[in-house]
DNA sequence: TGTGACATATAAGTCTGACTTTTTATTCCC
DNA sequence: GGGAATAAAAAGTCAGACTTATATGTCACA
């Protein structure tokens, strides 16, 4: 799942990363590049490289004769697909997946309202096909089946929107939707009445009707935070 | 404004970044590090950890034995400052207005109605007087004065809502505003309407109105998107 | 005692050159 | 013509020397 892999330099980030967003180093604490190079035994130059691609997330700051200082929280790209899977990951999930369903529940509902406009037949008729297979798997246990159409009909809404700014968002989605079926608790099926908003929501954006789409996603991203205020009042 | 500034890499990055999202480079171009360290005159350390940010945006992918190939425009991480500030500088500037308006449009409603429940008397405050500053620059040709105070305002209100994800989008926000008061037309006074919106949104959220201030903040994005359908219809 | 100029130490920044590794492309043999 | 051995190309890695900015401490002078 972890997207950096490649290279030595990833492996490093893809530790010292997830520390830095757990909150390890308080904000104002220093590093020193040579120091972290012997914790990874890895050279300068690479250590140099992962300090880079910190800076350019604003997690940490790079000044001479003082080292890598540690940002506090407010200044990190929270939007950096990076950070929100290193944050996911961490101890504050709780408080991050809230964070992304609210941002879901003011994008969406204006990205479906758009698709109604805006997307194309052959999307149109993804999404149809979307929750058909939503409905064929929302009974029986069959939660990955039913998680992978889930995933696959609001990256559509998304992408028919046509701006590129929601469209970006899918990625966020997939990991919110993933999150609430394999880590947090849903042994049951899922919830009946969301599926039918689901089903309905792909008639209107078929029909034309923006308001009727933003307003069935609307009650959708309510479900999805009620569902939270349950699993962490 | 360039906030990468420092550094040798800072300045190769200045311009290679704003060369990329412009597109100079056609999605699947191939670059070669040797290359670019001569026509920048840096050396490959350098050059390398160019490139290594410039993957952690996702404009770019490098792979052994055939180089550094430019990522087509949806796999960019357009949430990126930078490569907000980079895209807006560039020629593609009217449609990258219009993705970051309709993003306002989406977000700054629900941030309203959330910062009329949680926001402290001090934003109150804060949000009081930077409608006060608004009013007192509205007339008089007094552009830069108003563009200081709406841009608080907005901050203020997205950083009181208590989402992080929101809070993040006040120098987008900032970006956005002050474009329009620099490169665009904007020879007249602000619209009168869209003042006396702010001095009702202060109000709103002063009261805990969260409906209220929620609908006049609508009413203040739609307005920032019939500015631009006049200016680019 | 306070203040400003100066000296010093430190850690990042930069450059160079050699070597390794991965992956693509070519060649050669069957 | 196809598949295996081979070569080449570019990124990846490393080590060491040198440069530069700057925080901090020192000392003289007021």
């Amino acid at each position: 799942m972890s997207t950096t892999g490649r290279g030595l330099h990833g492996r490093v980030l893809d530790t010292l990363g997830p520390e830095i967003t757990a909150g390890e180093y308080p904000p104002g604490s220093v590093l020193r590049t040579d120091e972290l190079a012997q914790r990874f035994d890895v050279s300068r130059s690479v250590m140099r490289e992962v300090v880079r691609v910190l800076e350019s997330m604003h997690l940490v700051e790079s000044r001479r004769r003082v080292g890598v200082t540690v940002l506090p929280a407010h200044e990190w790209n929270v939007y950096d697909p990076q950070v929100i899977r290193w944050r996911l990951a961490g101890a504050d999930r709780p408080r991050q997946l809230r964070s992304l369903t609210v941002l879901r529940s003011a994008i969406e509902p204006v990205a479906a309202g758009l698709a109604a406009r805006y997307a194309t037949p052959e999307q149109c008729a993804e999404l149809t096909e979307c929750a058909l297979g939503m409905v064929a798997n929302s009974s029986g246990h069959r939660l990955e089946g039913y998680l992978f159409h889930d995933v696959a009909f609001h990256r559509v809404i998304l992408t028919a929107s046509g701006n590129e700014m929601f469209a970006r968002l899918g990625d966020v989605v997939a990991e919110v939707l993933s999150g609430r079926t394999h880590h947090d608790v849903m042994f049951e099926d899922p919830d009946p009445a969301a599926v039918t908003l689901h089903v309905q929501l792909a008639e209107a954006v078929r029909e034309r009707d923006a308001a009727r789409a933003e307003k069935l996603t609307r009650e959708i991203t309510e479900g999805a935070l009620q569902e939270l205020d349950i699993l962490a009042p």
